[in-house]
DNA sequence: GCGACAG
DNA sequence: ATCTTGTCGC
């Protein structure tokens, strides 16, 4: 597919923030109609303890089967430093050039990380899902901002997190009973409610939705491969 | 000044 | 993110 970066990516931290409150305001939490979705992408990032470099997945499922149907990869080293708030300015440059190379674009992608759930309302989720036009969704494994009840036990629970003085950026969804819930903010062209629908649906049997347990898995053998090949005189 | 703080 | 052993359970 192809990738049409709208900004430059060599900005400070005072540049980033600006940008982050200027884009923000495109966000669209709205489902598209019709929203036919078919293909699901997944995308991770995973760094090399060794080496200053760092490999992006992406894994495209089938959404019906959750079969990974294509994946892409591309290799890069950190271009910002880790700054909560600022996630995207680190990890989205490799994941782009991932999307690339794919040779068809997906309907729906899944993130590691916050959505609009995010100080700024402009998560990883977001920011990625605005620069491709393609509906996103947030799906972080701990909080970043806002307030929330624990959810029921139960699979399928879920409690509204609310920020500031109570506005709703997201759900704290149980996608497997008695397990830790996972955080679940819209990133871009989708409602809060549809966004926890899918994640759900991508999470049969695991805490983690399908699409980020087989983003984090390719991203590791990548690792493992070049660490393999390093070893080697 | 003191905590909190996606991966 | 990454550093790390064993352990309980299906």
């Amino acid at each position: 597919m192809q990738i049409v970066t709208r900004h430059a990516w060599n900005l400070n931290e005072q540049e980033a923030v600006s940008l982050q409150l200027e884009l923000a305001a495109k966000i669209s939490l709205r489902d598209p109609e019709p929203f036919d979705v078919r293909r699901i992408a997944g995308i991770d990032v995973a760094y090399d303890k060794d080496d200053d470099r760092l490999v992006a997945a992406v894994v495209v499922l089938d959404a019906d089967t959750l079969d990974v149907v294509e994946t892409a990869a591309a290799w890069g080293s950190p271009s910002f430093p880790y700054v909560p708030g600022l996630f995207s300015f680190r990890e989205l440059p490799p994941v782009l050039e991932a999307f690339g190379r794919l040779k068809t674009a997906p309907d729906l992608i899944v993130c590691d990380g916050q959505g609009i759930a995010h100080p700024r309302r402009f998560g990883l989720a977001s920011h990625l899902g605005l620069l491709l036009g393609i509906p996103s969704i947030g799906c972080g494994k701990t909080r970043l901002i806002g307030e929330y009840d624990e959810p029921a036990a139960e699979r399928g629970s879920a409690s509204p997190l609310l920020a500031d003085g109570g506005e709703l950026v997201g759900h704290v969804l149980r996608t497997q009973t008695g397990v830790k819930p996972v955080f679940v903010s819209p990133g871009h062209l989708i409602s809060p409610d549809t966004a926890c629908h899918w994640v759900l649906k991508l999470a049969p049997r695991y805490r983690l939705p399908e699409t980020t347990r087989q983003a984090d898995q390719l991203v590791r053998r990548e690792l493992s491969r070049i660490t393999q090949d390093r070893r080697l005189p």
